[in-house]
DNA sequence: ATTTTTTTCTAACGTCTGTTAGAATTATTC
DNA sequence: GAATAATTCTAACAGACGTTAGAAAAAAAT
């Protein structure tokens, strides 16, 4: 690795770190050099603007999720039920967000912020990861463990909703990533009403 | 109304929608005034400083939906079901966001870019928003309507970070938020997955 | 219609931002 | 070690921001 590419790398890699900490506006270029022991200006060796730096840190942040899902659903056996599937990438999904990429965060975080054309440019390697679900959940109705009357776009813009909303105040000292997404999918798959144990207001169940 | 608190209004809903349509960072105190064809510096007359006008977009973003939610659950009759009033909730909840509330969306859209001592005013009426739902989720494991074993805490974060992620991507040429609501009920409180139709992936149900 | 009060305009300030071009420094090559 | 290339520093620019104080205009009161 040549020294720019080192440098190059640890300044997107400490662009990601503080757009996931402080989010968009906060983060500025003097920041994210002074972080380095550097100057604001001298970033422009390296890139041609801060919205390049945006959009790395936003198609990377996507990048390694997706490869985190796929990867995981890849690591399953053949056999595996629809429903493994979808808690597998639940999980994958969880992990890279909240334990193991500044960048999938800072995406999720400051996605919603950046300037149109970067969310633009951004847009392609989004609809890939939602290809990957849509792909997953798919196959699941295809097979009939989802019913054929749930709307699978509004099922996986919630799902997807849900998990990254998480980024807010997930807090790992109440527990893992995969922990949590247990709990959710444990209350997205099997529902959260308890059919059998449906009583009127003000009873108390035993 | 006095000439200054009509303004006052004016401009706090104009702020509302401006940082509902663009986020935080791209609303400054001169667009603020532009849109209600003033100057950027009269707006201290009315205000202390732009952080009030934020705080207060945020504070009655809140008050409005919690107060969309409980009306809605006092028009229910005391016989309803929990199920129902998860469901009236919910449909509160989205209408508010998506239909009728500037300042609910800008909340929800801009409430993790303010300066940290604004979100901090903000928490209190965000707490007691909270608590109305822990009260609906409470009394309803309470009768056995929610599983005992049902984290209330993370399945009421999971609701409201999925409900609030739909400011993104809805589109009321694709349905109502009330439609909407309906799809997020059906899927989490009977959960997606088929549980008589689960069968081995490459199998297709007839 | 005049006076008083209210409301808005305006010029200016200090601060911060992204960006540029060339100087200075550091690293690499021979 | 000298020459060359790579990398960073630096001063400066233009622009934008929130904010202030006093002037000007508008509205209200008499």
């Amino acid at each position: 690795m040549t020294k720019a590419a080192s440098t190059k790398a640890r300044l997107l890699d400490t662009a990601a770190r503080l757009f996931r900490e402080n989010g968009y506006a906060a983060v500025s270029l003097r920041g994210i050099a002074a972080a380095e022991k550097m100057q604001g200006g001298s970033l422009y060796y390296h890139f041609k603007s801060k919205e390049e730096i945006i959009a790395d840190v936003l198609n990377i942040g996507i990048e390694i999720v997706h490869k985190a899902v796929v990867e995981a659903l890849a690591a399953l056996p053949a056999s595996a039920s629809h429903e493994t599937r979808i808690r597998t990438a639940m999980k994958a999904h969880l992990r890279a967000l909240l334990e193991h990429s500044d960048y999938t965060s800072a995406n999720v975080r400051i996605f919603g912020q950046a300037p149109k054309s970067v969310q633009k440019a951004n847009l392609k390697v989004r609809r890939a990861y939602e290809d990957c679900w849509s792909d997953i959940l798919q196959a699941a109705q295809k097979d009939g463990a989802i019913a054929q009357n749930t709307d699978l776009a509004t099922l996986r813009l919630m799902l997807i909703g849900a998990m990254n909303a998480t980024l807010e105040w997930f807090d790992p000292k109440r527990g893992s990533a995969d922990q949590l997404a247990d709990h959710f999918a444990n209350n997205l798959l099997n529902g959260v009403l308890n059919k059998s144990g449906q009583n009127k207001p003000g009873k108390t169940r035993t």
